[in-house]
DNA sequence: TAACAACATACGCATATCCATATATACAAA
DNA sequence: TTTGTATATATGGATATGCGTATGTTGTTA
């Protein structure tokens, strides 16, 4: 099971923790969601996306020919209050990426 | 000032975040008392030191032939309750620390 | 089946990170 | 001022990390 390094590990990349975030404050979203939100290339995404799920902080799930990640349902108790503290200091980012999120063309309807 | 990733970054080694959650712990220790709870080389303790110090994670002062560390006075409020977390995360590690703290020979006198 | 969109991965390279060892510095006590 | 203890830093080398680019794979639609 993950421990705490290997968490700290996977959130002090900037790209993996504001993924991490971003899933956590929108319970899931696809790949062509976060590059959007993000404005980061789509391998660049994807590698770290298969970081985070090769770690158990996210799960994947295939609908169709779109790929949903969301937070690993059996985290451990204390990564909730981490990734909520987190959000917080985050809060001009990722706002700035929600708003890229609504403004998304062709956004998948899930 | 710090910012999240450089904080998660700090952390994401484990002598790094053992060094933290253990200055959280105790308020203040010399680094003598670091490397005799943690079993870890000085050299190795004193350059993560170094980096913790950098960040603006730990404050230094000299008293007499000691250099006792503690979290510096400004950090940002998302600081300590992703700290507690952490520690509630390491119990164990942590209890065992603070037993070969107290049987440490020639503990320094405040 | 061909063509396209979404996503994943392989490769090569530049840079960062971590460590052990050796050595320097600062203070204390004799 | 010599000796010892506490702490810091420099060096070199092994390994890890992150990136862009190119390419694979899977699913959808025509």
């Amino acid at each position: 099971m993950l421990n705490v390094v290997q968490f700290f590990k996977c959130l002090s990349d900037e790209t993996r923790m504001n993924i991490t975030l971003l899933v956590h404050q929108q319970r899931e979203l696809c790949v062509c969601e976060l590059v959007a939100a993000m404005d980061v290339s789509q391998p660049k995404i994807s590698r770290h996306l298969a970081q985070l799920r090769n770690y158990n902080i996210l799960i994947d799930e295939r609908r169709g020919q779109w790929v949903f990640y969301s937070l690993h349902p059996s985290l451990p108790r204390w990564v909730t209050p981490i990734l909520e503290q987190a959000c917080e200091a985050q809060v001009d980012v990722l706002g700035k990426y929600q708003h890229q999120l609504k403004t998304m063309e062709n956004r998948p309807t899930c």
